[in-house]
RNA sequence: GGGCGAUUAGCUCAGUUGGUUAGAGCGCAUCAUUGACGUUGAUGAGGUCACUGGUUCGAAUCCAGUAUCGCCCACCA
């Protein structure tokens, strides 16, 4: 043996031993109970960052463990399409390198570029996972975007509409003008924001008097066509149903009384804009008021706005303070801390707008969904996101599943193009024509990445079909996943599950925290605190990397990575190396314990390493997993190295005593190895394969009793 | 406005049914070294476990409150 572990030249070696040798990909044996995880799918696209080496850490120890115990274990891998971050990242590049947009290539073109593309990246990113030592059944690997997995989709979405799930309607969506597609609620990100309240006065028709409106977006009174009080305000009553003439535009727009409305705020009043704010929606639903659409899904002022048209909504909201100023109609200005929203993907600030839009209405799936959890049939760890979950899940609103993107899943509706009012859902263009009867024309959105993602626990197990590997195993063990998208992904995965299959998706949802640098910052590109976890892999090893990203860590508390922690877990890969190779050299082909004679201090050590075995054990089971590879970690280095090894030396030396001396340290070792596995996969084989595996048999051996 | 989390060594963090001298990594100090490993070993410095009160034979750990920081949720314009 060498004395150093030389990661960079058997790691490779290594994975592909293990993937050659068929143990990643479970046998279905029916009298065992199956542990099965679904790796969420990194986006096809990108690279993998730091925070993937951490779920892959925590999947991978998980995985091995259950393997090791013998039972059937399936680790699912699979690429996510990732509908808004691939198109605009594609945009990006077509705009750099040919300086055209989607539209100069139109869509057929532009995605069979971009599916490219993206199938290309995706070799990358399973390299990647390999480089990592993710022990995936690759050969059940899955993209979201394959042909079964788009049938399933389907399959959803004509149940879920045939049942009056899906409906169309036109209401308030927040809209990002930089990413052109209208967005979830959960996909805007509110940010604390300095900004001015502006206390308009709006005169009362054929009269002196006017009602003081207060508000943070000027410009949108271009779309006022009502002013709001409250009917229980008393300053207000009298003027309940008067008409007031809007500033600058000189239309009629009505006082009307709705308890939407907060006495105790600015002046009690409020402009009333149903185009532009969804309380303001609201109103003008229960007072039938007109919407008039001001401001333009690429955030400048639309032709309504008259002479405002075609500003920026910045520029406009300048140009008519100028002009209500001018007017006399500003009563004053004010700071204001409010909250302004923010596309998730690019941070652009998003325009809430009225559009039409695809939504699964929720309440129907949201219950079951709440009683599985509530039941404990599904478990968090830690325990504090189930509140969370519940909370979220009881206020629960409906779901936007368009999105004006062309990358994705493109929506199974199609219209009669002699009358766009008659549709159907099919599964494509002459089915579409059959029911409809003439030709037609498929609905231009596609649905939201996180409709096709809340499917993946089954349809990557071939649902809706009933295949052997759906039957054998869903409902799947654990979801391992970041606490940042428990609604995103968690809480759609367990509704649809429930709707889709009646079972629950899986039995436990495992969240772990985010990843942050040694200053406590959110790893970033915009902050320039990028680690990457190859290049972490190339300097230390992977099984240095695993173990700075696990050790230390609690599940669902953030993380830090610093590459002097991961240095110090080179160290203990390389000693775990000189360990068996100090071992091997003084005690070849060593007895079982069971036919030496044991010296008190060997009984001793036996039954120390019996009772770490049964820690780890205790502490693997109750997906401890920190705690446990700091057990192991200690135990190791601290008392098998530089005690037990220490002190057996001399033994070692004595004929008489050498049997059983090296029976002991090769007992302990390769139990040692089989537990270590899980955590640094790479040394513990290479050592297994130097001492203990005659003809190439990987670590397979039972975990320790 | 609600909810949650954090506060432990110079720094970053573990410490999960309350139990002897509170731990790790990095950093620091002294010493050792042809020895499995210097990617090492030994020894050591460094902690009023945020604060106050309570429960208990016993509290970093449980309870109540306070302070500071952070996160999430929410249609006050």
């Amino acid at each position: 043996m060498e004395n150093k572990f030389n990661f960079k030249e058997l790691e490779g070696k290594i994975y592909r031993a293990w993937e050659k040798s068929g143990v990643l990909t479970p046998k279905i044996d029916k009298d065992k109970q199956p542990y099965v995880i679904t790796m969420p799918p990194p986006n096809a696209y990108d690279r993998l960052h730091i925070g993937h080496a951490l779920f892959v850490t925590l999947e991978d120890i998980m995985i091995r463990y259950h393997r090791l115990k013998g039972e059937p274990t399936l680790w699912l891998p699979g690429a996510d399409h990732a509908g808004i971050a691939s198109q605009v990242f594609f945009e990006k590049i077509l705009k750099k390198e040919e300086n055209k947009t989607r539209y100069d290539l139109g869509r057929e073109e532009f995605i069979k570029r971009l599916r490219k593309f993206v199938l290309e990246k995706r070799k990358i990113v399973e390299d990647q996972l390999r480089r990592l030592g993710a022990s995936c059944d690759w050969t059940r690997n899955k993209f979201t975007l394959d042909p079964d997995v788009s049938e399933a989709v389907y399959h959803t979405f004509k149940k879920m509409y045939d049942e009056g799930l899906i409906y169309q309607g036109e209401r308030i969506v927040n809209w990002c003008p930089r990413c052109n597609t209208g967005l979830s609620d959960l996909e805007v990100a509110y940010q604390e924001t300095e900004g001015q309240l502006t206390y308009i006065k709006y005169p009362l028709q054929n009269s002196d008097e006017f009602i003081t409106v207060a508000t943070t977006r000027p410009e949108t009174m271009l779309g006022d066509t009502a002013v709001a009080v409250n009917s229980k305000d008393k300053r207000y009553k009298n003027l309940i149903g008067k008409t007031l003439i809007l500033p600058l535009v000189g239309r009629e727009i009505p006082i009307v009384a709705d308890d939407a409305v907060d006495p105790k705020f600015g002046t009690g009043a409020v402009k009333v804009t149903p185009a532009h704010d969804p309380t303001d929606f609201e109103i003008g639903e229960r007072h039938k008021l007109d919407a008039p659409i001001v401001v333009g899904q690429d955030a400048k002022m639309t032709n309504r706005a008259g002479k405002y048209a075609g500003l920026k909504v910045l520029d406009a909201r300048k140009k008519i303070l100028e002009d209500l100023n001018k007017s006399g109609l500003i009563e004053k200005q004010i700071k204001y801390e409010h909250r302004v929203g923010h596309c998730d993907r690019c941070k652009e600030v998003v325009e809430p707008l009225i559009s039409k839009q695809w939504f699964v209405k929720i309440e129907s799936l949201a219950k079951p969904a709440l009683e599985a959890v509530k039941s404990g049939k599904i478990k968090f760890i830690p325990k504090r996101f189930k509140k969370v979950y519940l909370n979220w899940m009881e206020n629960i609103r409906d779901w936007n599943i368009s999105r004006q993107l062309w990358w994705g899943h493109r929506i199974p509706i199609y219209y009669l193009k002699s009358d766009k009012t008659k549709f159907a859902v099919a599964k494509n263009t002459d089915d579409a024509q059959k029911e409809l009867g003439g030709e037609v024309v498929q609905e231009n959105d596609t649905l939201d990445t996180w409709f096709s993602s809340g499917l993946w626990p089954f349809t990557t197990l071939g649902w809706p079909r009933e295949t052997q590997d759906f039957k054998y195993f869903y409902p799947t063990t654990v979801m391992e996943t970041g606490y940042e998208i428990i609604f995103f992904w968690v809480a759609r995965m367990i509704m649809l599950g429930l709707y889709c299959t009646g079972e629950v998706p899986f039995e436990l949802v495992y969240l772990n925290g985010i990843v942050r640098d040694k200053n406590n910052q959110k790893i970033s590109k915009s902050k320039g605190n990028v680690i990457d976890p190859i290049d972490m892999v190339e300097k230390y090893g992977a099984d240095a990397l695993r173990m700075g990203m696990m050790m230390g860590t609690a599940p669902g508390s953030d993380t830090h990575v610093d590459e002097n922690k991961i240095r110090a877990y080179r160290n203990f890969a390389n000693k775990i190396w000189n360990a068996a190779r100090f071992i091997s050299m003084k005690a070849p082909g060593a007895k079982s314990i069971n036919n030496v004679n044991l010296s008190t201090a060997d009984t001793k050590m036996l039954k120390e390493f019996k009772e770490i075995i049964k820690k780890v054990t205790r502490e693997m089971d109750k997906y401890e997993i920190g705690q446990a590879g700091d057990t192991l970690y200690q135990y190791f280095w601290h008392r098998f190295c530089d005690e037990c090894i220490e002190n057996t030396k001399p033994r070692l030396e004595d004929a008489k005593a050498s049997d059983a001396a090296g029976a002991v340290l090769n007992h302990i070792l390769k139990n040692s190895l089989i537990m270590l596995h899980p955590f640094v996969p790479f040394v513990t084989e290479a050592v297994w394969q130097e001492l203990y595996s005659s003809s190439g048999q990987l670590i397979t051996q039972a975990w320790p009793q």
